[in-house]
Order: structure tokens, then C-alpha cells, then sequence
DNA sequence: ATTCTGACA
DNA sequence: TGTCAGAA
């Protein structure tokens, strides 16, 4: 299959098929005229590829999940790779997570101390971002 | 019609 | 991440 039938049978872009490729996710075969060929084994990984990007994965966290979770081979390895690599995902996001209560946190305080009524403020951002 | 690479208002 | 160009 070439790239255009696995866009529309992953859900991916064009072009992020061939940005994950420069990542080295996905390593589709070329036709004699330089055309990316992909396998059925390559549409199954680029829609868990999907799957991984809309549970906000990295491309580098997918470099160690998907030998993990694609397993070609009857042989199921242990993947302490795998149980690492989610731990620190999850901690990345703790991470993320803070801070974004820092921020609410903040705003929320700013709302708070703004006095009742004042439309002066909405108009100066308006006119500033018209 | 489709894909390829490289570049960017 | 989209999109346009120029070539195949």
C-alpha cells in the first residue's frame, strides 16, 4: 500500500507518515520509483502509532513502546523497557499537571482580586488584539 | 492523479 | 503540521 491508502485507513496525515518516518517509527519498503510501500504489519503499527499520539506520547516514548507492544514474533519478551518507559510517562505528566495548578491557581487569583463591573479591561484587549 | 523532497507567510 | 513548488 502506498502512503495515501494507509492515511486513510490510520487516521494519520500524509505528512506526519512521513515525519514519523524520519523518526524512525515506521520503516516502509520503496517501490522502484522511490514510492514508500507499506505493509499490513506497517498500517497496524501506524494505528497504534495513532493510538499512542492521542494518549500524548512522544515520539521518543514510542521508540520504547511499540517493540513492546508489537510483537511480530510468538515470542512475548519481558519489556521491563516498557513498565519504565510508562512510569516516567507518568511522571512527566505529574509533572505537567502541577504546573498547570500552578496556573489556575494563578489566574483564579487574579479573577478573584478583579473588581465587579469593569469593562475596562475586556476593551483595551480588544483593541489590542483587533 | 499521486508521491517525493525540501522549504516556510 | 499544513501547504506550496517542481519533478517524476
Amino acid at each position: 500500500m502506498r502512503i495515501g491508502e494507509i492515511s486513510d485507513r490510520s487516521g494519520i496525515s500524509i505528512r506526519m507518515l512521513r515525519f514519523y518516518e524520519a523518526e524512525g517509527l515506521l520503516r516502509p519498503h520503496r517501490t522502484e520509483k522511490g514510492y514508500r510501500d507499506y505493509s499490513q504489519d506497517d498500517l497496524e503499527e501506524a494505528r497504534l502509532i495513532r493510538q499512542l499520539a492521542e494518549a500524548g506520547l512522544t515520539v521518543e516514548a514510542m521508540h520504547d513502546l511499540l517493540p513492546c507492544i508489537i510483537s511480530p514474533e510468538p515470542t512475548f519478551h519481558p519489556c521491563d523497557r516498557l513498565r519504565a518507559r510508562l512510569e516516567s510517562e507518568v511522571a512527566k505528566l505529574d509533572r505537567k499537571l502541577s504546573d498547570i495548578e500552578r496556573s489556575r491557581a494563578q489566574i483564579a487569583a487574579y479573577l478573584a482580586g478583579l473588581p465587579r463591573g469593569d469593562q475596562s479591561d475586556t476593551a483595551s484587549l480588544q483593541s489590542e488584539t483587533a
